[in-house]
DNA sequence: GCCGTTTTCGGCCCGACTGTTTTCAGTCG
């Protein structure tokens, strides 16, 4: 929920895996990477027992780097000044330069020779903190996950100050099904449950509003944790439908105003229960993200006011809390659409003037990416067409692979041509709906097509992508895709950085330099509406837009339900800040056309 | 460690639930 990064999913360098020094030989460390060092030393300060706001600045500097749209390295090898961005000090800047010159922050070197690193994994064990940690190492001598499994399997926590029957039964499960690591569901995966479960919940007696909030409201591509958020005068029965869902596996608190429950797929959930007067209050605050409520509240303290889940308070009265207008109201701000409370500069625009509307789902009047039978989609053009139609769509692009990807039962030129000629046909009589002739044609690795230019010629729009040599040296992978844009006949990057979500890291190239380069060619990027990638992400949405580069919001849909993407494809712009006008899929036929063509004339 | 429409020092967001306690620390969100 409100957490940016959670205790129990804590995690020392991204994705959980262990904590530098760098091995990249040459290469320059990624943000990602410094601000793993940063939340490292925070954790190990944090045991130590150091100053909590020294910690906290660890921590917030973390999360700039990990917001930024360029690598630090790049920004210090231009000559930028570090201290310029938010949390960051003359000290941290510097560090961050020492990462990028040596690989190795002294100060974390230092905190390893008196802590050890696997001292961090504890963290990750629901119930044990800091405090306990340092607690576990101190008497015990443990030092890591597996080693607080051995001590609790032979008896050695029973005693600790601190440490009753049910602790110690909890930390033992706890930290032997620690071992793998816990993934993030994505979005999509978790909607179902949501909807499913709200709609259980609103069969409890008294209640009113009944939402989900965190992460979930943020719209983020992948989400921690369900909160749920309902208004009732009487808390009791609606706590009491929560915990007796039938999908509960356990019930990990329960109290008054508050429960939280696993289900059976694995999901945590918690409930909150407020009174209707606190509702816009209680939204705010669950729908984070825990540093845009923080800024919240300092605003709120810089006018003698305390913002708190159930309202905004002058001393005891509340001025403030029903709606979540009348928060924002009362700390000089504009509403801020949930999808963009990030911290990352919503807050002082929300002072100075209105948000932009951002992108909706009935903005797309087409889609330029989707399969069919002919590669590895599942149903035929007509059928992917008429889904399309019906999902209110007015034009969609074919788009199959190219037979670089066999797997795919990719197209060569004899194929596509006999597509083409198909799809001229189809255009006749289908109704409703117009079919733009294209392809998805793999990038090679020297940034080459997989297909001849006689043959893209005679293409509406050719889509580009990376489906393989993912790791190449940043300098080649960049050249790669600039050489691939530069083709004459280029119209659209397909999910450009080449991740998938919680399964693998986007590729490492020079962004800026590729969103510079479609601008100079009139190219597009693509936002693929996919759960497992929504790529382009949202800090490069908003790249691509103060570039005036425009984005293409695709499916990819390989079998005719696949269209619902788009709304998670939505969901990922309007974090990127993007109205209907940044994205090139708004626009009716007449005027995607020449658009189109202008990236086929180079 | 950062930061400045009171401040270059003295602040730094706020509350619920649990477990083991006799009034609260630790953890979590």
């Amino acid at each position: 929920m409100v957490v940016a990064t959670k205790r129990k999913v804590r995690q020392t360098s991204g994705g959980g895996k262990p904590a530098l020094p760098l091995q990249r030989g040459a290469a320059a460390p990624r943000n990602d990477e410094i601000a793993g060092l940063f939340d490292e030393i925070a954790d190990l300060l944090e045991i130590e027992g150091a100053n909590p706001f020294r910690i906290r600045a660890y921590r917030q500097a973390a999360r700039t780097l990990r917001g930024l749209e360029r690598p630090a390295a790049d920004l210090l090898a231009q000559g930028k000044d570090l201290t310029e961005l938010s949390g960051i000090g003359a000290d941290l800047a510097g560090k961050i330069a020492e990462v990028v010159a040596t690989g190795h922050v002294a100060m974390l070197d230092r905190l390893h020779g008196e802590l050890p690193a696997g001292l961090v994994e504890l963290l990750r064990v629901p119930g044990i903190g800091p405090k306990r940690a340092k607690l576990l190492h101190d008497k015990l001598g443990i030092a890591s996950m597996a080693g607080l499994q051995r001590a609790a399997t032979a008896g050695k926590l029973e005693g600790l100050p601190g440490f009753g029957a049910k602790s110690i039964a909890a930390i033992a499960t706890a930290a032997k099904t620690q071992v793998e690591k816990p993934r993030r569901p994505l979005l999509a995966s978790v909607q179902p449950e949501a909807d499913a479960l709200i709609k259980h919940l609103r069969g409890a007696r008294g209640i009113g509003e009944c939402i989900v909030a965190g992460s979930y409201r943020r719209q983020r591509e992948t989400v921690g944790d369900l909160d749920i958020l309902a208004t009732a005068k009487d808390s009791r029965p609606v706590i009491d439908r929560f915990v007796a869902y039938d999908r509960v596996a356990k019930i990990s608190a329960q109290g008054p105003t508050r429960a939280t429950v696993i289900l059976a797929s694995g999901l945590q959930v918690d409930l909150r229960v407020v009174p209707a007067q606190s509702y816009g209050a209680a939204l705010v605050y669950f729908t984070g993200s825990k540093p845009h409520n923080i800024a919240l509240r300092k605003l709120a303290i810089a006018r003698g006011l305390k913002l708190n889940e159930y309202g905004v308070f002058k001393g005891e009265r509340a001025v403030a809390g029903e709606t979540e207008a009348s928060v924002y109201r009362a700390v000089g701000l504009r509403v801020v659409p949930p999808e963009l409370r990030e911290d990352r500069g919503e807050i002082e625009w929300a002072r100075q003037r209105p948000f932009p509307s951002l992108i909706e789902t009935s903005d797309l009047k087409g889609d330029l990416h989707c399969h069919s039978k002919a590669s590895d989609g599942q149903a035929s053009i007509a059928e992917m067409a008429e889904a399309a139609r019906r999902f209110g769509l007015s034009y969609l692009a074919i788009t199959e692979h190219s037979r670089r990807l066999g797997i795919a039962h990719g197209l060569d030129a004899r194929r596509l041509g006999r597509q083409i000629d198909e799809i001229d046909r189809l255009n006749d009589r289908l109704k409703g709906i117009v079919l733009l002739k294209g392809i998805e044609v793999d990038i090679l690795e020297d940034g080459a097509l997989d297909l001849p230019d006689t043959i893209l010629g005679r293409l509406d729009l050719v889509v580009g992508a990376v489906h393989g040599a993912f790791n190449l040296a940043p300098e080649k992978q960049t050249a790669r895709l600039l050489r691939a844009i530069d083709h004459p006949h280029f119209s659209i990057l397909a999910h450009p950085e080449g991740r998938l979500l919680e399964s693998r890291e986007g590729m490492s190239f020079d962004m800026t330099r590729v969103i510079e380069h479609a601008r100079q060619r009139r190219c597009f990027l693509e936002l693929n509406a996919q759960p497992e990638r929504l790529d382009l992400s949202d800090i490069y949405c908003r790249a691509a837009k103060e570039a005036g580069v425009l984005v293409s919001i695709g499916s990819d849909a390989h079998r005719p339900a696949d269209f619902n993407y788009l709304r998670f494809g939505i969901g990922q712009a309007r974090r990127g800040w993007l109205t209907a006008k940044d994205v090139v899929n708004t626009r009716p036929l007449s005027q995607l056309k020449p658009l189109l063509a202008a990236t086929m004339l180079k």
